[in-house]
DNA sequence: AATAGTTTTGCAAATGTTTTCATGAATGGA
DNA sequence: TCCATTCATGAAAACATTTGCAAAACTATT
């Protein structure tokens, strides 16, 4: 009867003591196979091993981490996984940071503050050993609470010298105004402007007040029905194109804000008969992938999502592993992609 | 000279007894605070509020972790987040268990078996309490290491009923065969076709099988020749596609694996100068986003990411909260999308 | 005012590890 | 063979919490 209870008994799930006791050594012992196996002598190596490959042991990096140990985990902190582009710096960030060992804690906030906050939280509860935000603008408090803390943080994505936190990224106003001289040296006068909100979206702020602060400077003004608001989608930005292309006034060129808008808007040139770049300038920013291969390829300024990802996941690592380092910021300068989508103007 | 000393003491970082000590507690006292207010005098509360807020105490999840109590985290485990539908499951799935307090731990294996088994590892180790994987086929070493554990685990993205874990997602041989079922019912015969590599790929194996065992069941071959396997990248599909139409014997069709690869074949096709559909019919599957609005639209098979993201986060993390229930796998089945990429040949 | 019941709190043990220090076991040199 | 090293291991304290149990402090009832 009591063998019959032994055999139900539900094997307890296999900690460093039960390791140590099936070992026959201490506890401590097992904690230095893992930690310093070249104190531990190669006989008992052996054992131990071999304890812990019969009882499926897995260490408990909760317990470690109570011991002022590392966690071994970023929190990255992004608008969302949807974009494209967002995903693809995350991607290289969390490979790079792999490399040394660390895992990532990922969470969108869509765009609102409060829940960056309540993210960030939970983010430290897990206790993190460094911080990511995507952007410099960001809650008061927020940087309060990491102030608080002793874990580095930096800014991914854009890139300025002022910024609380060292910054890792492209200068947006640099890109808007790259793209707007662009078409201002192609001859461009009449300019339309597609961009998305920019409430709380401090890219998409510097990318549109930096072409339009270009435009005034140039002398040339953009009427308000050319400035269109449209969010980050392809069937938006088709059907708000096709609206203005039906106008009887048509801008030479219009500037998009990113390539999604100016993908949609170069389907809406072709759905409402337009050649592009004969009839119209199209141009984005960023450079996502297919932008180059689109017909027409298109102009647009190229921001390296995958090198902003890596140096950044390089800078956090070192600043973790090297508590002492300063980390500075890095600018990974955007660069001005002319393809087909955009041309001379021809003044006849 | 004391009084300096104390001011250049760094404050020791806030702990629970800390907290304790000045809201005049015991520590279990401010843990019931925590977990368990109701059994806390509405007073002593608000003294602990207090000491809480004053000292910017952040709870340690991983002391909480070591009692049993759940890490509140997530292991996903995807191939790569650079293709966007990846990026957009992700998305919706972390939203999802997000609402359930929930954070995700996210790591990429880029088809690598081996990585994927020591990715999952690492996520053991710090004790998440569910785990998705992405696609049904894995290592066996990757099973076993799951079942050796006690948490709830699901296969998403694809869908079959003979998983080994509850899959939730969309069954790909009904996609590939849905595709090639409507070319052939538009009288297709002469149909190429392009796939991504489908090694460590079981969504591109099954894909590529069923279209190839409904056209053969259909008594149509596919040469050689018009078998390509082309990485997932808009400008390698643009430029084997371009190749394949520089051919004197040209397909009246091209199936591709996915949205991508159909992109660029619609690129590629306009490149050489085709009309599509009139000239050559092109399809994909996925049904990717800018995949309605790009010109012509790309006819395809939808398979619903968002919608497979949120219920697989709804499945593991009610498998998670209640660990008595039973998961069942869901099949969010693919639908055709008739669009302009491919109409009936024109026999003449 | 005494009693019984209820609510609130604290003590101490427990969780799974790491680490410091101390001890015992080998090893090498004379 | 003995002593001084060096190497390998263990005991126990520490880490930041939670929790079962018991004591203390209230309330309500008589």
């Amino acid at each position: 009867m009591n063998g019959h209870q032994v055999a139900n008994i539900k094997q307890k799930k296999a900690d460093i003591v039960s390791v140590a006791t099936a070992a026959n050594v201490s506890t401590s012992t097992v904690s230095r196979y893992f930690n310093h196996p070249e104190l531990v002598k190669l006989v008992t190596r052996r054992r131990i091993e071999t304890a812990v490959r019969k009882q499926g042991y897995i260490r408990n990096r909760a317990a470690q981490t109570i011991h002022g140990i590392r966690s071994g985990t970023i929190g990255v902190i992004v608008p969302t996984l949807d974009h494209a582009i967002f995903a693809e710096v995350v991607q290289s960030f969390s490979d790079t940071v792999a490399e040394q060992g660390f895992t990532i804690l990922l969470a969108s906030h869509g765009y609102d503050q409060q829940r960056e906050y309540a993210i960030l939280r939970k983010m430290l509860e897990h206790r993190v050993d460094g911080i990511v935000l995507t952007g410099l603008d960001h809650d008061d408090a927020v940087f309060r609470l990491i102030d608080s803390q002793t874990i580095p943080s930096i800014l991914m994505w854009n890139y300025a010298d002022d910024t609380r936190y060292p910054s890792i990224g492209s200068d947006n106003n640099s890109a808007g105004a790259m793209i707007a001289e662009h078409l201002l040296s192609q001859g461009h006068r009449d300019i339309a402007c597609m961009f998305p909100p920019t409430r709380g979206n401090d890219r998409a702020q510097a990318r549109f007040s930096a072409v339009m602060e270009t435009l005034t400077d140039a002398g040339v003004s953009v009427p308000d029905h050319w400035q269109l608001t449209t969010v980050y989608s392809i069937s938006d930005s088709k059907r708000d194109t096709l609206k203005l292309l039906n106008r009887t006034d048509r801008p030479t060129a219009i500037i998009c804000g990113n390539d999604i808008l100016a993908t949609g808007a170069l389907y809406g040139a072709a759905a409402s008969g337009l050649r592009v770049p004969d009839d119209i300038s199209i141009t984005g920013i960023g450079d996502f992938k297919g932008s180059a291969e689109i017909e027409p390829a298109l102009t647009t300024v190229r921001i390296p999502a995958k090198r902003i990802g890596s140096e950044a996941g390089l800078a956090l690592s070192s600043a973790i592993i090297n508590p002492g380092s300063v980390t500075t910021g890095l600018h990974c300068k955007p660069t001005l992609m002319i393809r087909s989508s955009s041309k001379p103007l021809n003044r006849e």
